[in-house]
DNA sequence: CTCATTTCATACTGAATGGTACATAATATT
DNA sequence: AATATTATGTACCATTCAGTATGAAATGAG
């Protein structure tokens, strides 16, 4: 009964969030959100009304896509220490890379946002409340596996490690010694004791 | 031999980093900066060059007063623990007021311009690595008072520290609960093991 | 084929942006 | 007091901003 839409709205989407993430909100131009998604003006503002709730649209899918791949990840090793290590080395590696540093979707915006809009206040609170939470049953599984130490605080350290992935995160958009990082990651995996072995 | 500025420029700089600092670069306008400074705008630029020269130059004011500040709080107290634990509860106060939570300038501008300035990549990491070696020399004079535990690594604990600073300072802009905030500190506070006292 | 409906491309809107030209006002030196 | 020099206030510049009006193009239903 009608024209059907000639772009896939998914591809679309995540040009825009890609774009909002590198740029941010402000910086990010609705010239630089058209030609990146391939689509002209009238189109995005049908698809996805405003560039706020573009923003916000983007923004949920990253944090969606951001905590199922911290989920999977890690999931991936048997053990936790290993994949903290893992992870918290990788996010290292990745932003000592060419490109510029995006960091996180949601760090930048609750840096830029956060202060002066109330829904992404909450938003971004929520998704580091999440991602608290998978860490803590990450650690709670290396308790009961026996890999970890059982005095270990689960909650607490989860927490304190968000914290921690926070602050790296931020500080490696500015470049700091590979030697900066690996001290701080070290400190940050002695939170997670293993048990003691026998003896 | 001239007509003096009529304006104080020291007052008129302090005016242009309280407003770059609660909003940014991106988001500040000329005339946010010239009604707050209360000047008009060729005054501005004749006084402080263009857009990014002045927030360049506020970016300096902010650090060096920064740096300044948080070596005064640390020599407040004669307990280092008891003053890295008065400095990091002050800031979680702070960032409860009414007011919504302006953070750090440095931290703000590591995230909205480092990636894609690099004189502001340079600089933001240049002024994490002076607060660092700040904590560091907290930390051995505790170390050196008999405060703390002789086994304290303090550079990496002093980089650790700056690393959880920074995360708390962001994620406060989201205000998480108190308790989350609390757990944080005593984790962090953790780093700074005391000697064992006798026995 | 005809018509109703929706998408698309072009071109535009008013407002705001960073930056500046210019004339006037104020000072210090001579 | 006359002059050279700098600061100030006004009014402007071209550009870019987010958002939209409009008409053509494309589809499915009858």
């Amino acid at each position: 009964m009608v024209r059907p839409r000639e772009f896939d709205e998914e591809k679309a989407l995540t040009a825009a969030m890609q774009q909002f993430w590198e740029k941010g909100f402000e910086a990010t131009s609705l010239t630089d959100l058209t030609s990146s998604m391939g689509i002209q003006r009238p189109s995005l503002y049908s698809a996805f009304g405003d560039k706020k709730q573009l923003f916000e649209t983007a923004f949920r899918k990253y944090t969606q896509a951001h905590a199922a791949s911290i989920r999977t990840s890690l999931q991936r090793h048997s053990s936790v220490r290993e994949a903290f290590r893992k992870y918290f080395e990788n996010l290292a590696d990745e932003a000592y890379g060419q490109a510029p540093s995006r960091g996180c979707f949601c760090i930048n915006t609750m840096v830029e946002l956060s202060p002066h809009d109330e829904k992404f206040e909450i938003l971004t609170r929520e998704h580091q409340m999440y991602l608290s939470v998978i860490f803590q049953e990450t650690i709670e599984r290396g308790i009961r596996s026996g890999e970890l130490d059982e005095a270990i605080n689960a909650k607490q350290t989860a927490q304190s490690l968000i914290i921690q992935l926070i602050g790296l995160t931020v500080f490696l958009k500015a470049r700091p010694d590979r030697s900066f990082v690996a001290s701080a990651i070290e400190t940050a995996l002695s939170l997670i004791k293993p048990a003691k072995s026998e003896g």
